[in-house]
DNA sequence: TTGTTGTTTCAAAATTTATTGAAAGTTCTA
DNA sequence: TAGAACTTTCAATAAATTTTGAAACAACAA
């Protein structure tokens, strides 16, 4: 086995245990890490051999990955093939991923904080008054943190260049959140 | 049923749900929450009274969350049992997560990277030279990352005054990190 | 030391999540 | 329109993860 098969299948095999992190499944993580090592794109059939997957496998992770935009289709010339090809501006990659999960995952946990924070006010326990109090705490990190990710989403970001864009942008973006919100929270951290 | 009890129910389901996401089991997040959810600390019976969940369930999930340090334990005054208190400290409970996961995730990817891109390089052929660049890529990609999160780890972060700090430290952080390490990507983007 | 109170452990069971594969669907060519 | 070449779907199956519960363990008081 030369060095590259050994490399890729160590490569793949580290992506596919990270799918978790980034909220995608093993097979699919797999899939797309197999198809950034190799420079050419690739069909169905051939990465069903590549990796052992069965053709619905490969079918459903590359649906999953194309609604990422991790992975560009393409027709196979003369045929009706399609072959998958990478993204590989992996900052793009990671924008797409933060942009998808944020939609999911926290923009709800946002709404609803903000519905349940005036519920408790009709509650006049002092129960319900520290678990409100601690609503808004999460409520004001979140919102917070959201300003951030908003920001990301717009620029390149990592790198050392965005760096500035992306304080000054933040500032801007959190002060216009705070100006938006109700002000009685200036005074308290 | 108060409103203060039908929230707690639905913030504890939420919070459970978005388990997966912090990487910990739903039952282990939703005891958290709903110890947020109470002005009290609270002991295993009260939990398992609570939660409806078994002792040992509750067992294991406090062992993770002291891990964490996501709760503190107290003595029960004049008695062995131990009650557990949320901590409140919202932004700390954050970094604490972020600490552990980027040791437990992250740095063992840079790792690898690091170890594979010179396997690579013994490998002549054009794929090889493909596969090995995207690496590289990854790599930079994930230490300059790496970079920020270090900063967030050792400040205040998403605040507003915190802000300031963290450019000027990351681009510290991100200067030595260059630095440091091999200097021929310095004219790629 | 013994009994009581409370906690932890871990193999087994339940639940959740991921994968398969065969059938149905789609698109293109002739 | 018929047939060939591929792709997608989804109920069934497999795999992984989470939860349970009963037994073992630890701390303390008498």
């Amino acid at each position: 086995m030369s060095e590259i098969d050994t490399v890729r299948k160590d490569f793949v095999e580290l992506w596919g245990s990270m799918g978790h992190f980034w909220g995608i499944s093993p097979t699919t993580a797999r899939i797309y890490s197999w198809l950034l090592s190799r420079s050419e794109p690739a069909d169905t059939d051939e990465i069903m051999e590549g990796l052992e997957l069965s053709r619905g496998a490969v079918s459903m992770a590359c649906r999953e990955l194309r609604e990422w935009h991790l992975i560009l289709p393409e027709r196979v010339s003369g045929s009706r093939r399609i072959a998958y090809r990478p993204a590989t501006d992996l900052e793009k990659v990671i924008r797409n991923i933060v942009e998808i999960r944020k939609r999911r995952e926290w923009d709800p946990i946002l709404e609803s904080l903000r519905e349940w924070i005036p519920q408790l006010q009709t509650d006049g326990s002092s129960e319900a008054a520290v678990f409100r109090q601690r609503l808004e705490d999460l409520e004001s990190l979140i919102a917070r943190s959201d300003s951030m990710v908003k920001v990301f989403l717009r620029g390149g970001v990592v790198g050392k260049l965005g760096l500035k864009m992306l304080v000054k942008a933040a500032h801007d973006e959190a002060t216009r959140a705070d100006t938006a919100e109700s002000q009685n929270r200036e005074t308290r951290n």
